[in-house]
DNA sequence: CCAATGTCAGGTTGACTGATATGC
DNA sequence: CGCATATCAGTCTACCTGACATTG
């Protein structure tokens, strides 16, 4: 990773910004997601690296790791994980192609496809998860309160950008 | 966007990883942020397209924008972006193409170039600033105090990651 | 000679759109 | 028939690695 820079780069622009603009929280708040996104991903990505796997294949694999039946329709990970149908496809293709999980015909709708682990992708989404944990050290540093604090936050905001219905506990 | 999924899917998770895992909390913690960035990049790349757009590319022209001299070399905007020189070159590649931004040669070092923005460049990354703002509701639907919580926690997460040096006011 | 800077070629990934076959 | 499900073909963006020329 490159040397840390001497300023916090969000509070320079911050202080430029608020001459002329209003919601400068906002904004901050926003770069800050971002930043925080790309140095999380790229520790995660570099601990899934002995696996092969990349974050968005091993969320897919988490999801039927906890699903009841250790499987489920491809839609309805679409779903789950914000993402195409398309996408979906490509993930499980190279997830199939690695191993991890098969394609199964839906019992009785013949339409869907439904994916599902293979003893190995079992087996090593436990390693791997144990391995995220550890790269989750940089959220980790943070005390407890802020991490419950930020998990709030973060939780309200995807909640009034439609993400989920329910109210959190 | 896709209809909301009647629960939160990252506290469900956590209820199924409480099971058997330490570091929930963090774990939980990351993943809202990955999910969060991931609403919030769809809103603004939306919000850019009138100007033919990326948040990548936008945050190029802001950082410009903002460096004293209008321009700056292509290696330094790398650091602060944390990206690769070759991310670099690409996106001011095509900002180049667009006319928001030119290459000049740097008046005393011959190796580097610096980008600079053109009158276009600076004409529109005001309007584009105002649809960014307002692509934001998203962030800003949340109370003031939270928006400072959220940018305070992330920051402390990006300093103690290396992202910079000095403490935040 | 070594370090820094930027570019180029080539590759990977994730994600999209639109068209299509199949089944409910 | 309309709707849902998944796939395929094709495209795009960002990003990386490794090699290279130029300059300090």
């Amino acid at each position: 990773m490159a040397r840390p820079l001497p300023f916090d780069p969000i509070e320079e622009a911050g202080r430029q910004w608020d001459q002329r603009w209003e919601g400068v929280v906002a904004m901050q708040a926003a770069t800050s997601i971002m930043r925080a996104q790309q140095i999380v991903l790229a520790r995660v990505d570099r601990a899934l690296e002995p696996w092969s796997l990349t974050f968005a294949r091993y969320e897919v694999l988490v999801l039927l790791h906890f699903s009841k039946a250790g499987s489920l329709p491809l839609g309805k990970m679409g779903d789950r994980l914000m993402l195409h149908q398309a996408s979906i496809t490509n993930l499980v293709d190279r997830l199939e192609a690695q191993g991890y999980l098969r394609r199964v015909p839906h019992p009785t709708d013949r339409r869907t496809t439904l994916a599902e682990l293979t003893p190995e992708g079992r087996a090593i989404i436990e390693e791997a998860t144990a391995a995220v944990v550890a790269a989750s050290v940089g959220v980790a540093d943070l005390d407890e309160q802020d991490q419950r604090d930020l998990h709030r936050i973060l939780a309200e905001l995807r909640r009034g950008a439609g993400d989920f219905d329910v109210a959190t506990s």
